[in-house]
This record gives C-alpha cells, sequence and structure tokens, in this order.
DNA sequence: GTCTATAGACTGATAGAC
DNA sequence: GTCTATCAGTCTATAGAC
C-alpha cells in the first residue's frame, strides 16, 4: 500500500458507482463500502462529497480539453495556421465523442461516467462546465480564421449547433437507438463525427470553403 | 377555499420554487412553508417527492406534444395530408422553444421549470422522458411522408439533430449568450426556430424538396 | 495517514390523533 | 384532509487512538 492508496480506491469506486447508478442513488457509504476504507477518508481526502465528484469530473474533461486542442493544433499546423473549417469542428467534437460511445468505451467507467455527468448535471458538475467558456473562444477563434468572411454570429451559431449535436448524441444515445429500432449505428463512432461535421459545414454555409463571401449563409429563409 | 386548494398551492409553490433554486436545493420543507400548509400534506396528495415532480412535469410537457400534434396536423391538412419538411419540423422544435424561450416567457415560473428539468434530469423526470417514444415516432412518420425517397435512417438522424439543437439552446443558452457577448439574440425565438429548421433541413439533404432521390444526402463525405 | 466512534443538522416518509 | 410527533437515513465534521 503506498502512500495514497486509499485516494485512488475513492476515486475508483466513485466512479465506478455513478457510472453505474447514478449521482442521486449513491451515497458516501456506498462509495466507501465498496472502496473497502472508512467514511473518514473522503472527508480528509476530498472534504466533501461534492468536491470528490468535482475532482473525478474535472480531471476526466481536463484530458478531454487537453484532446481537443492537440488536434486542433495539428491541423492548424498542417494548414500553415489555418485549418480547414471541417478539421477545426472535428477536433471540437470527435473526442468527446470517441471518449463517450463506441462498442468498447460504452461500457468504460470513465465514459460512463461522463455520460452521467452530461445527464444529470448535479450542481458541483455545473458550476465548473460554466468555466468552460475560455476553452470555446480558442475554437471559435480557429474557426473565424478557417472562414474569415463569415460574420461572428453565424460563428457562434455554428460552434453551438455543432456542440448540440456531439452532446444530445450522447445524452439521448439509447433514445435514438430505439426511436430509430438500431438503424442508427452508434457504435460506428467515426461515422456519427463526420455525420455531425458535415451537419454543422452546411449551418455554417457551404462546403468547407476558404472565404464565405456571402453574409447570410444557411440560416434565415424566412417563414 | 374548495377541496383540494392544498394540492394546487403545493403545485404552485413547488414549481415556483424548483423554477428558482432547482431541484438540489429544494427541500419539501421549503415547499410546505411556501404554500402555507403542513409537511405531510405532500405525502398525503402525492404519495413522495418524486411524484410530486413527476406531475408537474407531465402536466407541461402533454401541453407542449398537444401543441406539437396540433402544428403537425393543420400543416398536413393544408398540404392535403404531406406537409413539407421544413413544417414538420417547425411543427416538432417550434412549441419547445416558444415554451422555454423568449423575452417573457423567460420569467415565467412554468418555462423555468421546464429549463431546469431539462438540464438537470433528475430521476422521475428521466423516466418519463424515456415513455416519449411513441410520440416523436408521429414525427418521424411525418418526416418519411414528406421526403418519400430518404431513407429511414436519415430520417431518424435528421430528427435527432433537430431536436438535439432546439433542446442543447435551451439547456445552454445562458453559455451561448456570454461566449457570443450577446451577439446571438435569444429573445428572437423566432429568428431561432427558422435558424434550426433551415439547419435541419439541409441535414436532411436538401430544400425541403418532395423527393429526395439520392440515398446518401449531406451526411458521410469521408474524411 | 488511516481508522473508530460519534456528534449534530437535515432530509423524506409515516403512524396516529383529530 | 390536516395536523403533531417521530422514524430511519443521509451528510459533514471532528476528536482521539494507532
Amino acid at each position: 500500500m503506498s502512500t495514497d492508496s486509499t485516494r485512488t480506491a475513492i476515486l475508483n469506486a466513485a466512479e465506478r458507482l455513478y457510472a453505474e447508478r447514478g449521482f442521486g442513488d449513491v451515497t458516501l457509504r456506498d462509495i466507501v463500502a465498496e472502496a473497502g476504507v472508512n467514511l473518514a477518508a473522503v472527508n480528509y481526502h476530498f472534504g466533501s462529497k461534492d468536491e470528490l465528484i468535482a475532482e473525478l469530473f474535472v480531471s476526466r474533461s481536463l484530458a478531454t480539453n487537453r484532446e481537443r486542442l492537440n488536434e486542433l493544433k495539428a491541423a492548424e499546423s498542417a494548414g500553415g495556421g489555418r485549418a480547414p473549417i471541417d478539421a477545426v469542428l472535428r477536433a471540437l467534437v470527435g473526442p468527446t465523442l470517441r471518449g463517450c460511445l463506441g462498442p468498447d468505451k460504452q461500457r468504460s467507467d470513465a465514459a460512463r461516467f461522463m455520460i452521467r455527468a452530461s445527464i444529470e448535471a448535479v450542481a458541483p458538475i455545473r458550476k465548473i462546465k460554466n468555466r468552460e467558456i475560455d476553452h470555446l473562444r480558442r475554437f471559435a477563434a480557429a474557426m473565424r480564421r478557417s472562414l474569415p468572411g463569415l460574420p461572428d454570429v453565424e460563428i457562434y451559431w455554428g460552434l453551438h449547433f455543432a456542440l448540440a449535436m456531439a452532446h444530445q448524441t450522447i445524452r439521448d444515445s439509447e433514445r435514438l437507438e430505439r426511436l430509430s429500432d438500431g438503424k442508427c449505428d452508434l457504435d460506428d463512432v467515426d461515422g456519427m463525427i463526420e455525420r455531425i461535421v458535415a451537419v454543422s459545414v452546411l449551418a455554417l454555409g457551404g462546403n468547407a470553403a476558404t472565404d464565405a463571401g456571402d453574409t447570410k449563409p444557411a440560416a434565415r429563409r424566412g417563414r
């Protein structure tokens, strides 16, 4: 037993139980029983139940954000500081989707924990998500570099819709599978990413061209 | 005071407090204090806290579903049993968005309650949402009538993406407003509806034409 | 650092009098 | 139907042994 084996035992047990039964149905006593440690250890190592949840969530989402930025950086380097819009969007939604869906990932505790976090949105997690805006601004900037002629408002809506499709696909994957009678293949993560990227590119008004020219692309066709 | 004034007092107080502070931070004691009734009255009238939340949610969402189907029926009648795809999608996302967003609606208890329900997704509400599939099948059928040539899988993805954009816009309206520095006008509900409908139509592969012809419309453009 | 033991506040739920 | 009183369960927090 090394110095902080108790700490990691708590983290692993908590992630497993939250992934399995959700946040509302798992008590600290369940977690310490699963981890084989004492109740007081949670308070000693994390301070409170909320901080334990927060620690689990931040470590996972920092990893995803790092992956996103690495993909973005690689795409922009390859293009001499300016990546095609589909590459930017792929860097935005790819890591999240690959982290949560897919034939194997679906069963990993980490993936199911992040899905729970997305669906149930408990208080400590909501607070962390609100600090995510700075991270998204980097992608808005990359999209602006990719589509210089496009008004800012279109950039933001496009970014928002891309995230919307990605997150809701993670949240409601079960419903989509049932609604479509299995016709929508949720194990084909790459196909799903390309689908979302393609729709987002269309929403931004074109086929990943460098200059947009027109100022009112896809939306606003009035009724 | 009629027979069930206590019951409605509880419902109103609960909706108001949940709208204001969320589900996690409102106790039954807060609700009965606000309603001016006794603690035991909640259990007498509703059975449990979860059933009280469920009753609030079902009554609101049944109203939205009714509105959706009315709009759909009107559009299909006008078109002789077959509505243009944008009208079908407008009937799907319009009532939800108008019910939750907009300059005045934002402040109504009912609207804010439904936004909370969408974000926090507490257990009793999740269970109800899972029974919503039959309702969505009606819209999938209407979309199929509208776009007869399109493969089912495209119908389902299009329906899913339309709902994704609508729901995530409701859930994350605050973040979008901050990210865009107010450039995305979330008070312009009609503009937002048209935007989502337009993108969804593009995702389905065209400009609301009657026959799709091609079988692989928007998505799947490989990397 | 980890544990036992326990305190104190709060929660949802219920039995039983009226 | 409405109330009081009370239950068992939860969480945070801490004192003190090892």
